[in-house]
DNA sequence: ACCCAGGAGCTGC
DNA sequence: GCAGCTCATGGG
């Protein structure tokens, strides 16, 4: 099918925002996206004009929700004023295109959990060493196998000698006790919908290698709260050279953490860091 | 409040 | 090669 939308869709800013460690560029320019059973192959053929290799019953049930199409990005952009905060208005306007996506909140907290204090390539490398040996094999629309991220069983099934090969080093505690908690049915990461932002954020602090960047980020790619507002060296960085008298969350609320992604990619844009 | 270990891989020199 | 850094956290 083919999608058409004036709204903010750039597939390549988010492929490389660092939201999200299993998305692969094809070599045509497609992305292929793995998300939970399922895969879409999408490809922007025209400015604004995308084909996804599913049909419309699929895209409404699925992707339409993943890819957060339901939120008007433009005009929540337009809260970032030109004269009051000239250096998010460069953010949000340069980064234009960015969306958050709605993640399995399981594979968020995981791949969370898997991400802190390392480089964006070797949170890829683990994970998909992960998926390659405890996910499903399935296949895609063009008939190419691929894992799906496992469940939190099949992860807490590993052997630990299977798991270490996966490479995270002194995360690998952390994965194994939280895997432990959600099958014995002590933490639920489906179940916190109830929860308000800061209650989710205590609950999600109490596992064990889960600190405040962490629980954040979950909150806001795993369960798609738009105002939790991860704090990682960048955002620090920024927070000290660009608000030094404090960031307005109140302008930017409920959704301080979109606008903690458009300064994020932007200044590490200015920066040219590679993902 | 500070300070360090723990793992591995990418980056720049 | 080889430090220095990386979307942090727990423990002392």
């Amino acid at each position: 099918m083919f999608l058409n939308t004036d709204d903010d869709l750039n597939l390549s800013m988010i492929a490389y925002s660092g939201q999200c460690f299993r998305w692969r560029e094809l070599d045509d320019g497609a992305f292929f996206i793995p998300h939970a059973a399922h895969s879409l192959i999408i490809k922007e053929v025209s400015a604004g004009c995308f084909e996804l290799d599913c049909d419309e019953k699929e895209y409404d049930e699925i992707w339409r929700s993943y890819l957060d199409m339901d939120n008007d990005y433009s005009s929540i952009r337009k809260r970032a004023d030109r004269k009051k905060d000239p250096f998010m208005y460069e953010a949000a306007g340069s980064m234009c295109g960015m969306r958050i996506l709605r993640q399995d909140p399981f594979e968020a907290l995981i791949s969370f959990i898997i991400s802190q204090n390392r480089n964006i390539p070797a949170i890829k490398n683990s994970i998909e060493l992960i998926c390659e040996r405890s996910g499903q094999l399935l296949k895609d629309s063009r008939g190419n196998a691929f894992y799906a991220f496992p469940t939190a069983a099949a992860l807490h099934d590993m052997s630990d000698e299977a798991l270490k090969e996966c490479r995270l080093g002194y995360r690998f505690d952390y994965i194994k006790n939280t895997a432990a908690l959600i099958c014995d049915g002590s933490f639920d990461p489906y179940g916190l919908d109830t929860l308000d932002d800061d209650e989710c954020l205590e609950k999600l602090k109490s596992l064990y290698g889960v600190g405040p960047k962490v629980a954040s980020c979950m909150l806001l790619y795993g369960l798609h709260r738009m105002n939790a507002f991860p704090i990682d060296v960048w955002v620090k960085r920024i927070l000290k050279d660009k608000y030094p008298d404090g960031f307005p969350y109140d302008i930017y609320s409920p959704y301080c953490g979109l606008f903690q992604q458009y300064m994020f990619a932007y200044y590490r844009s200015l920066f040219s860091v590679r993902l």
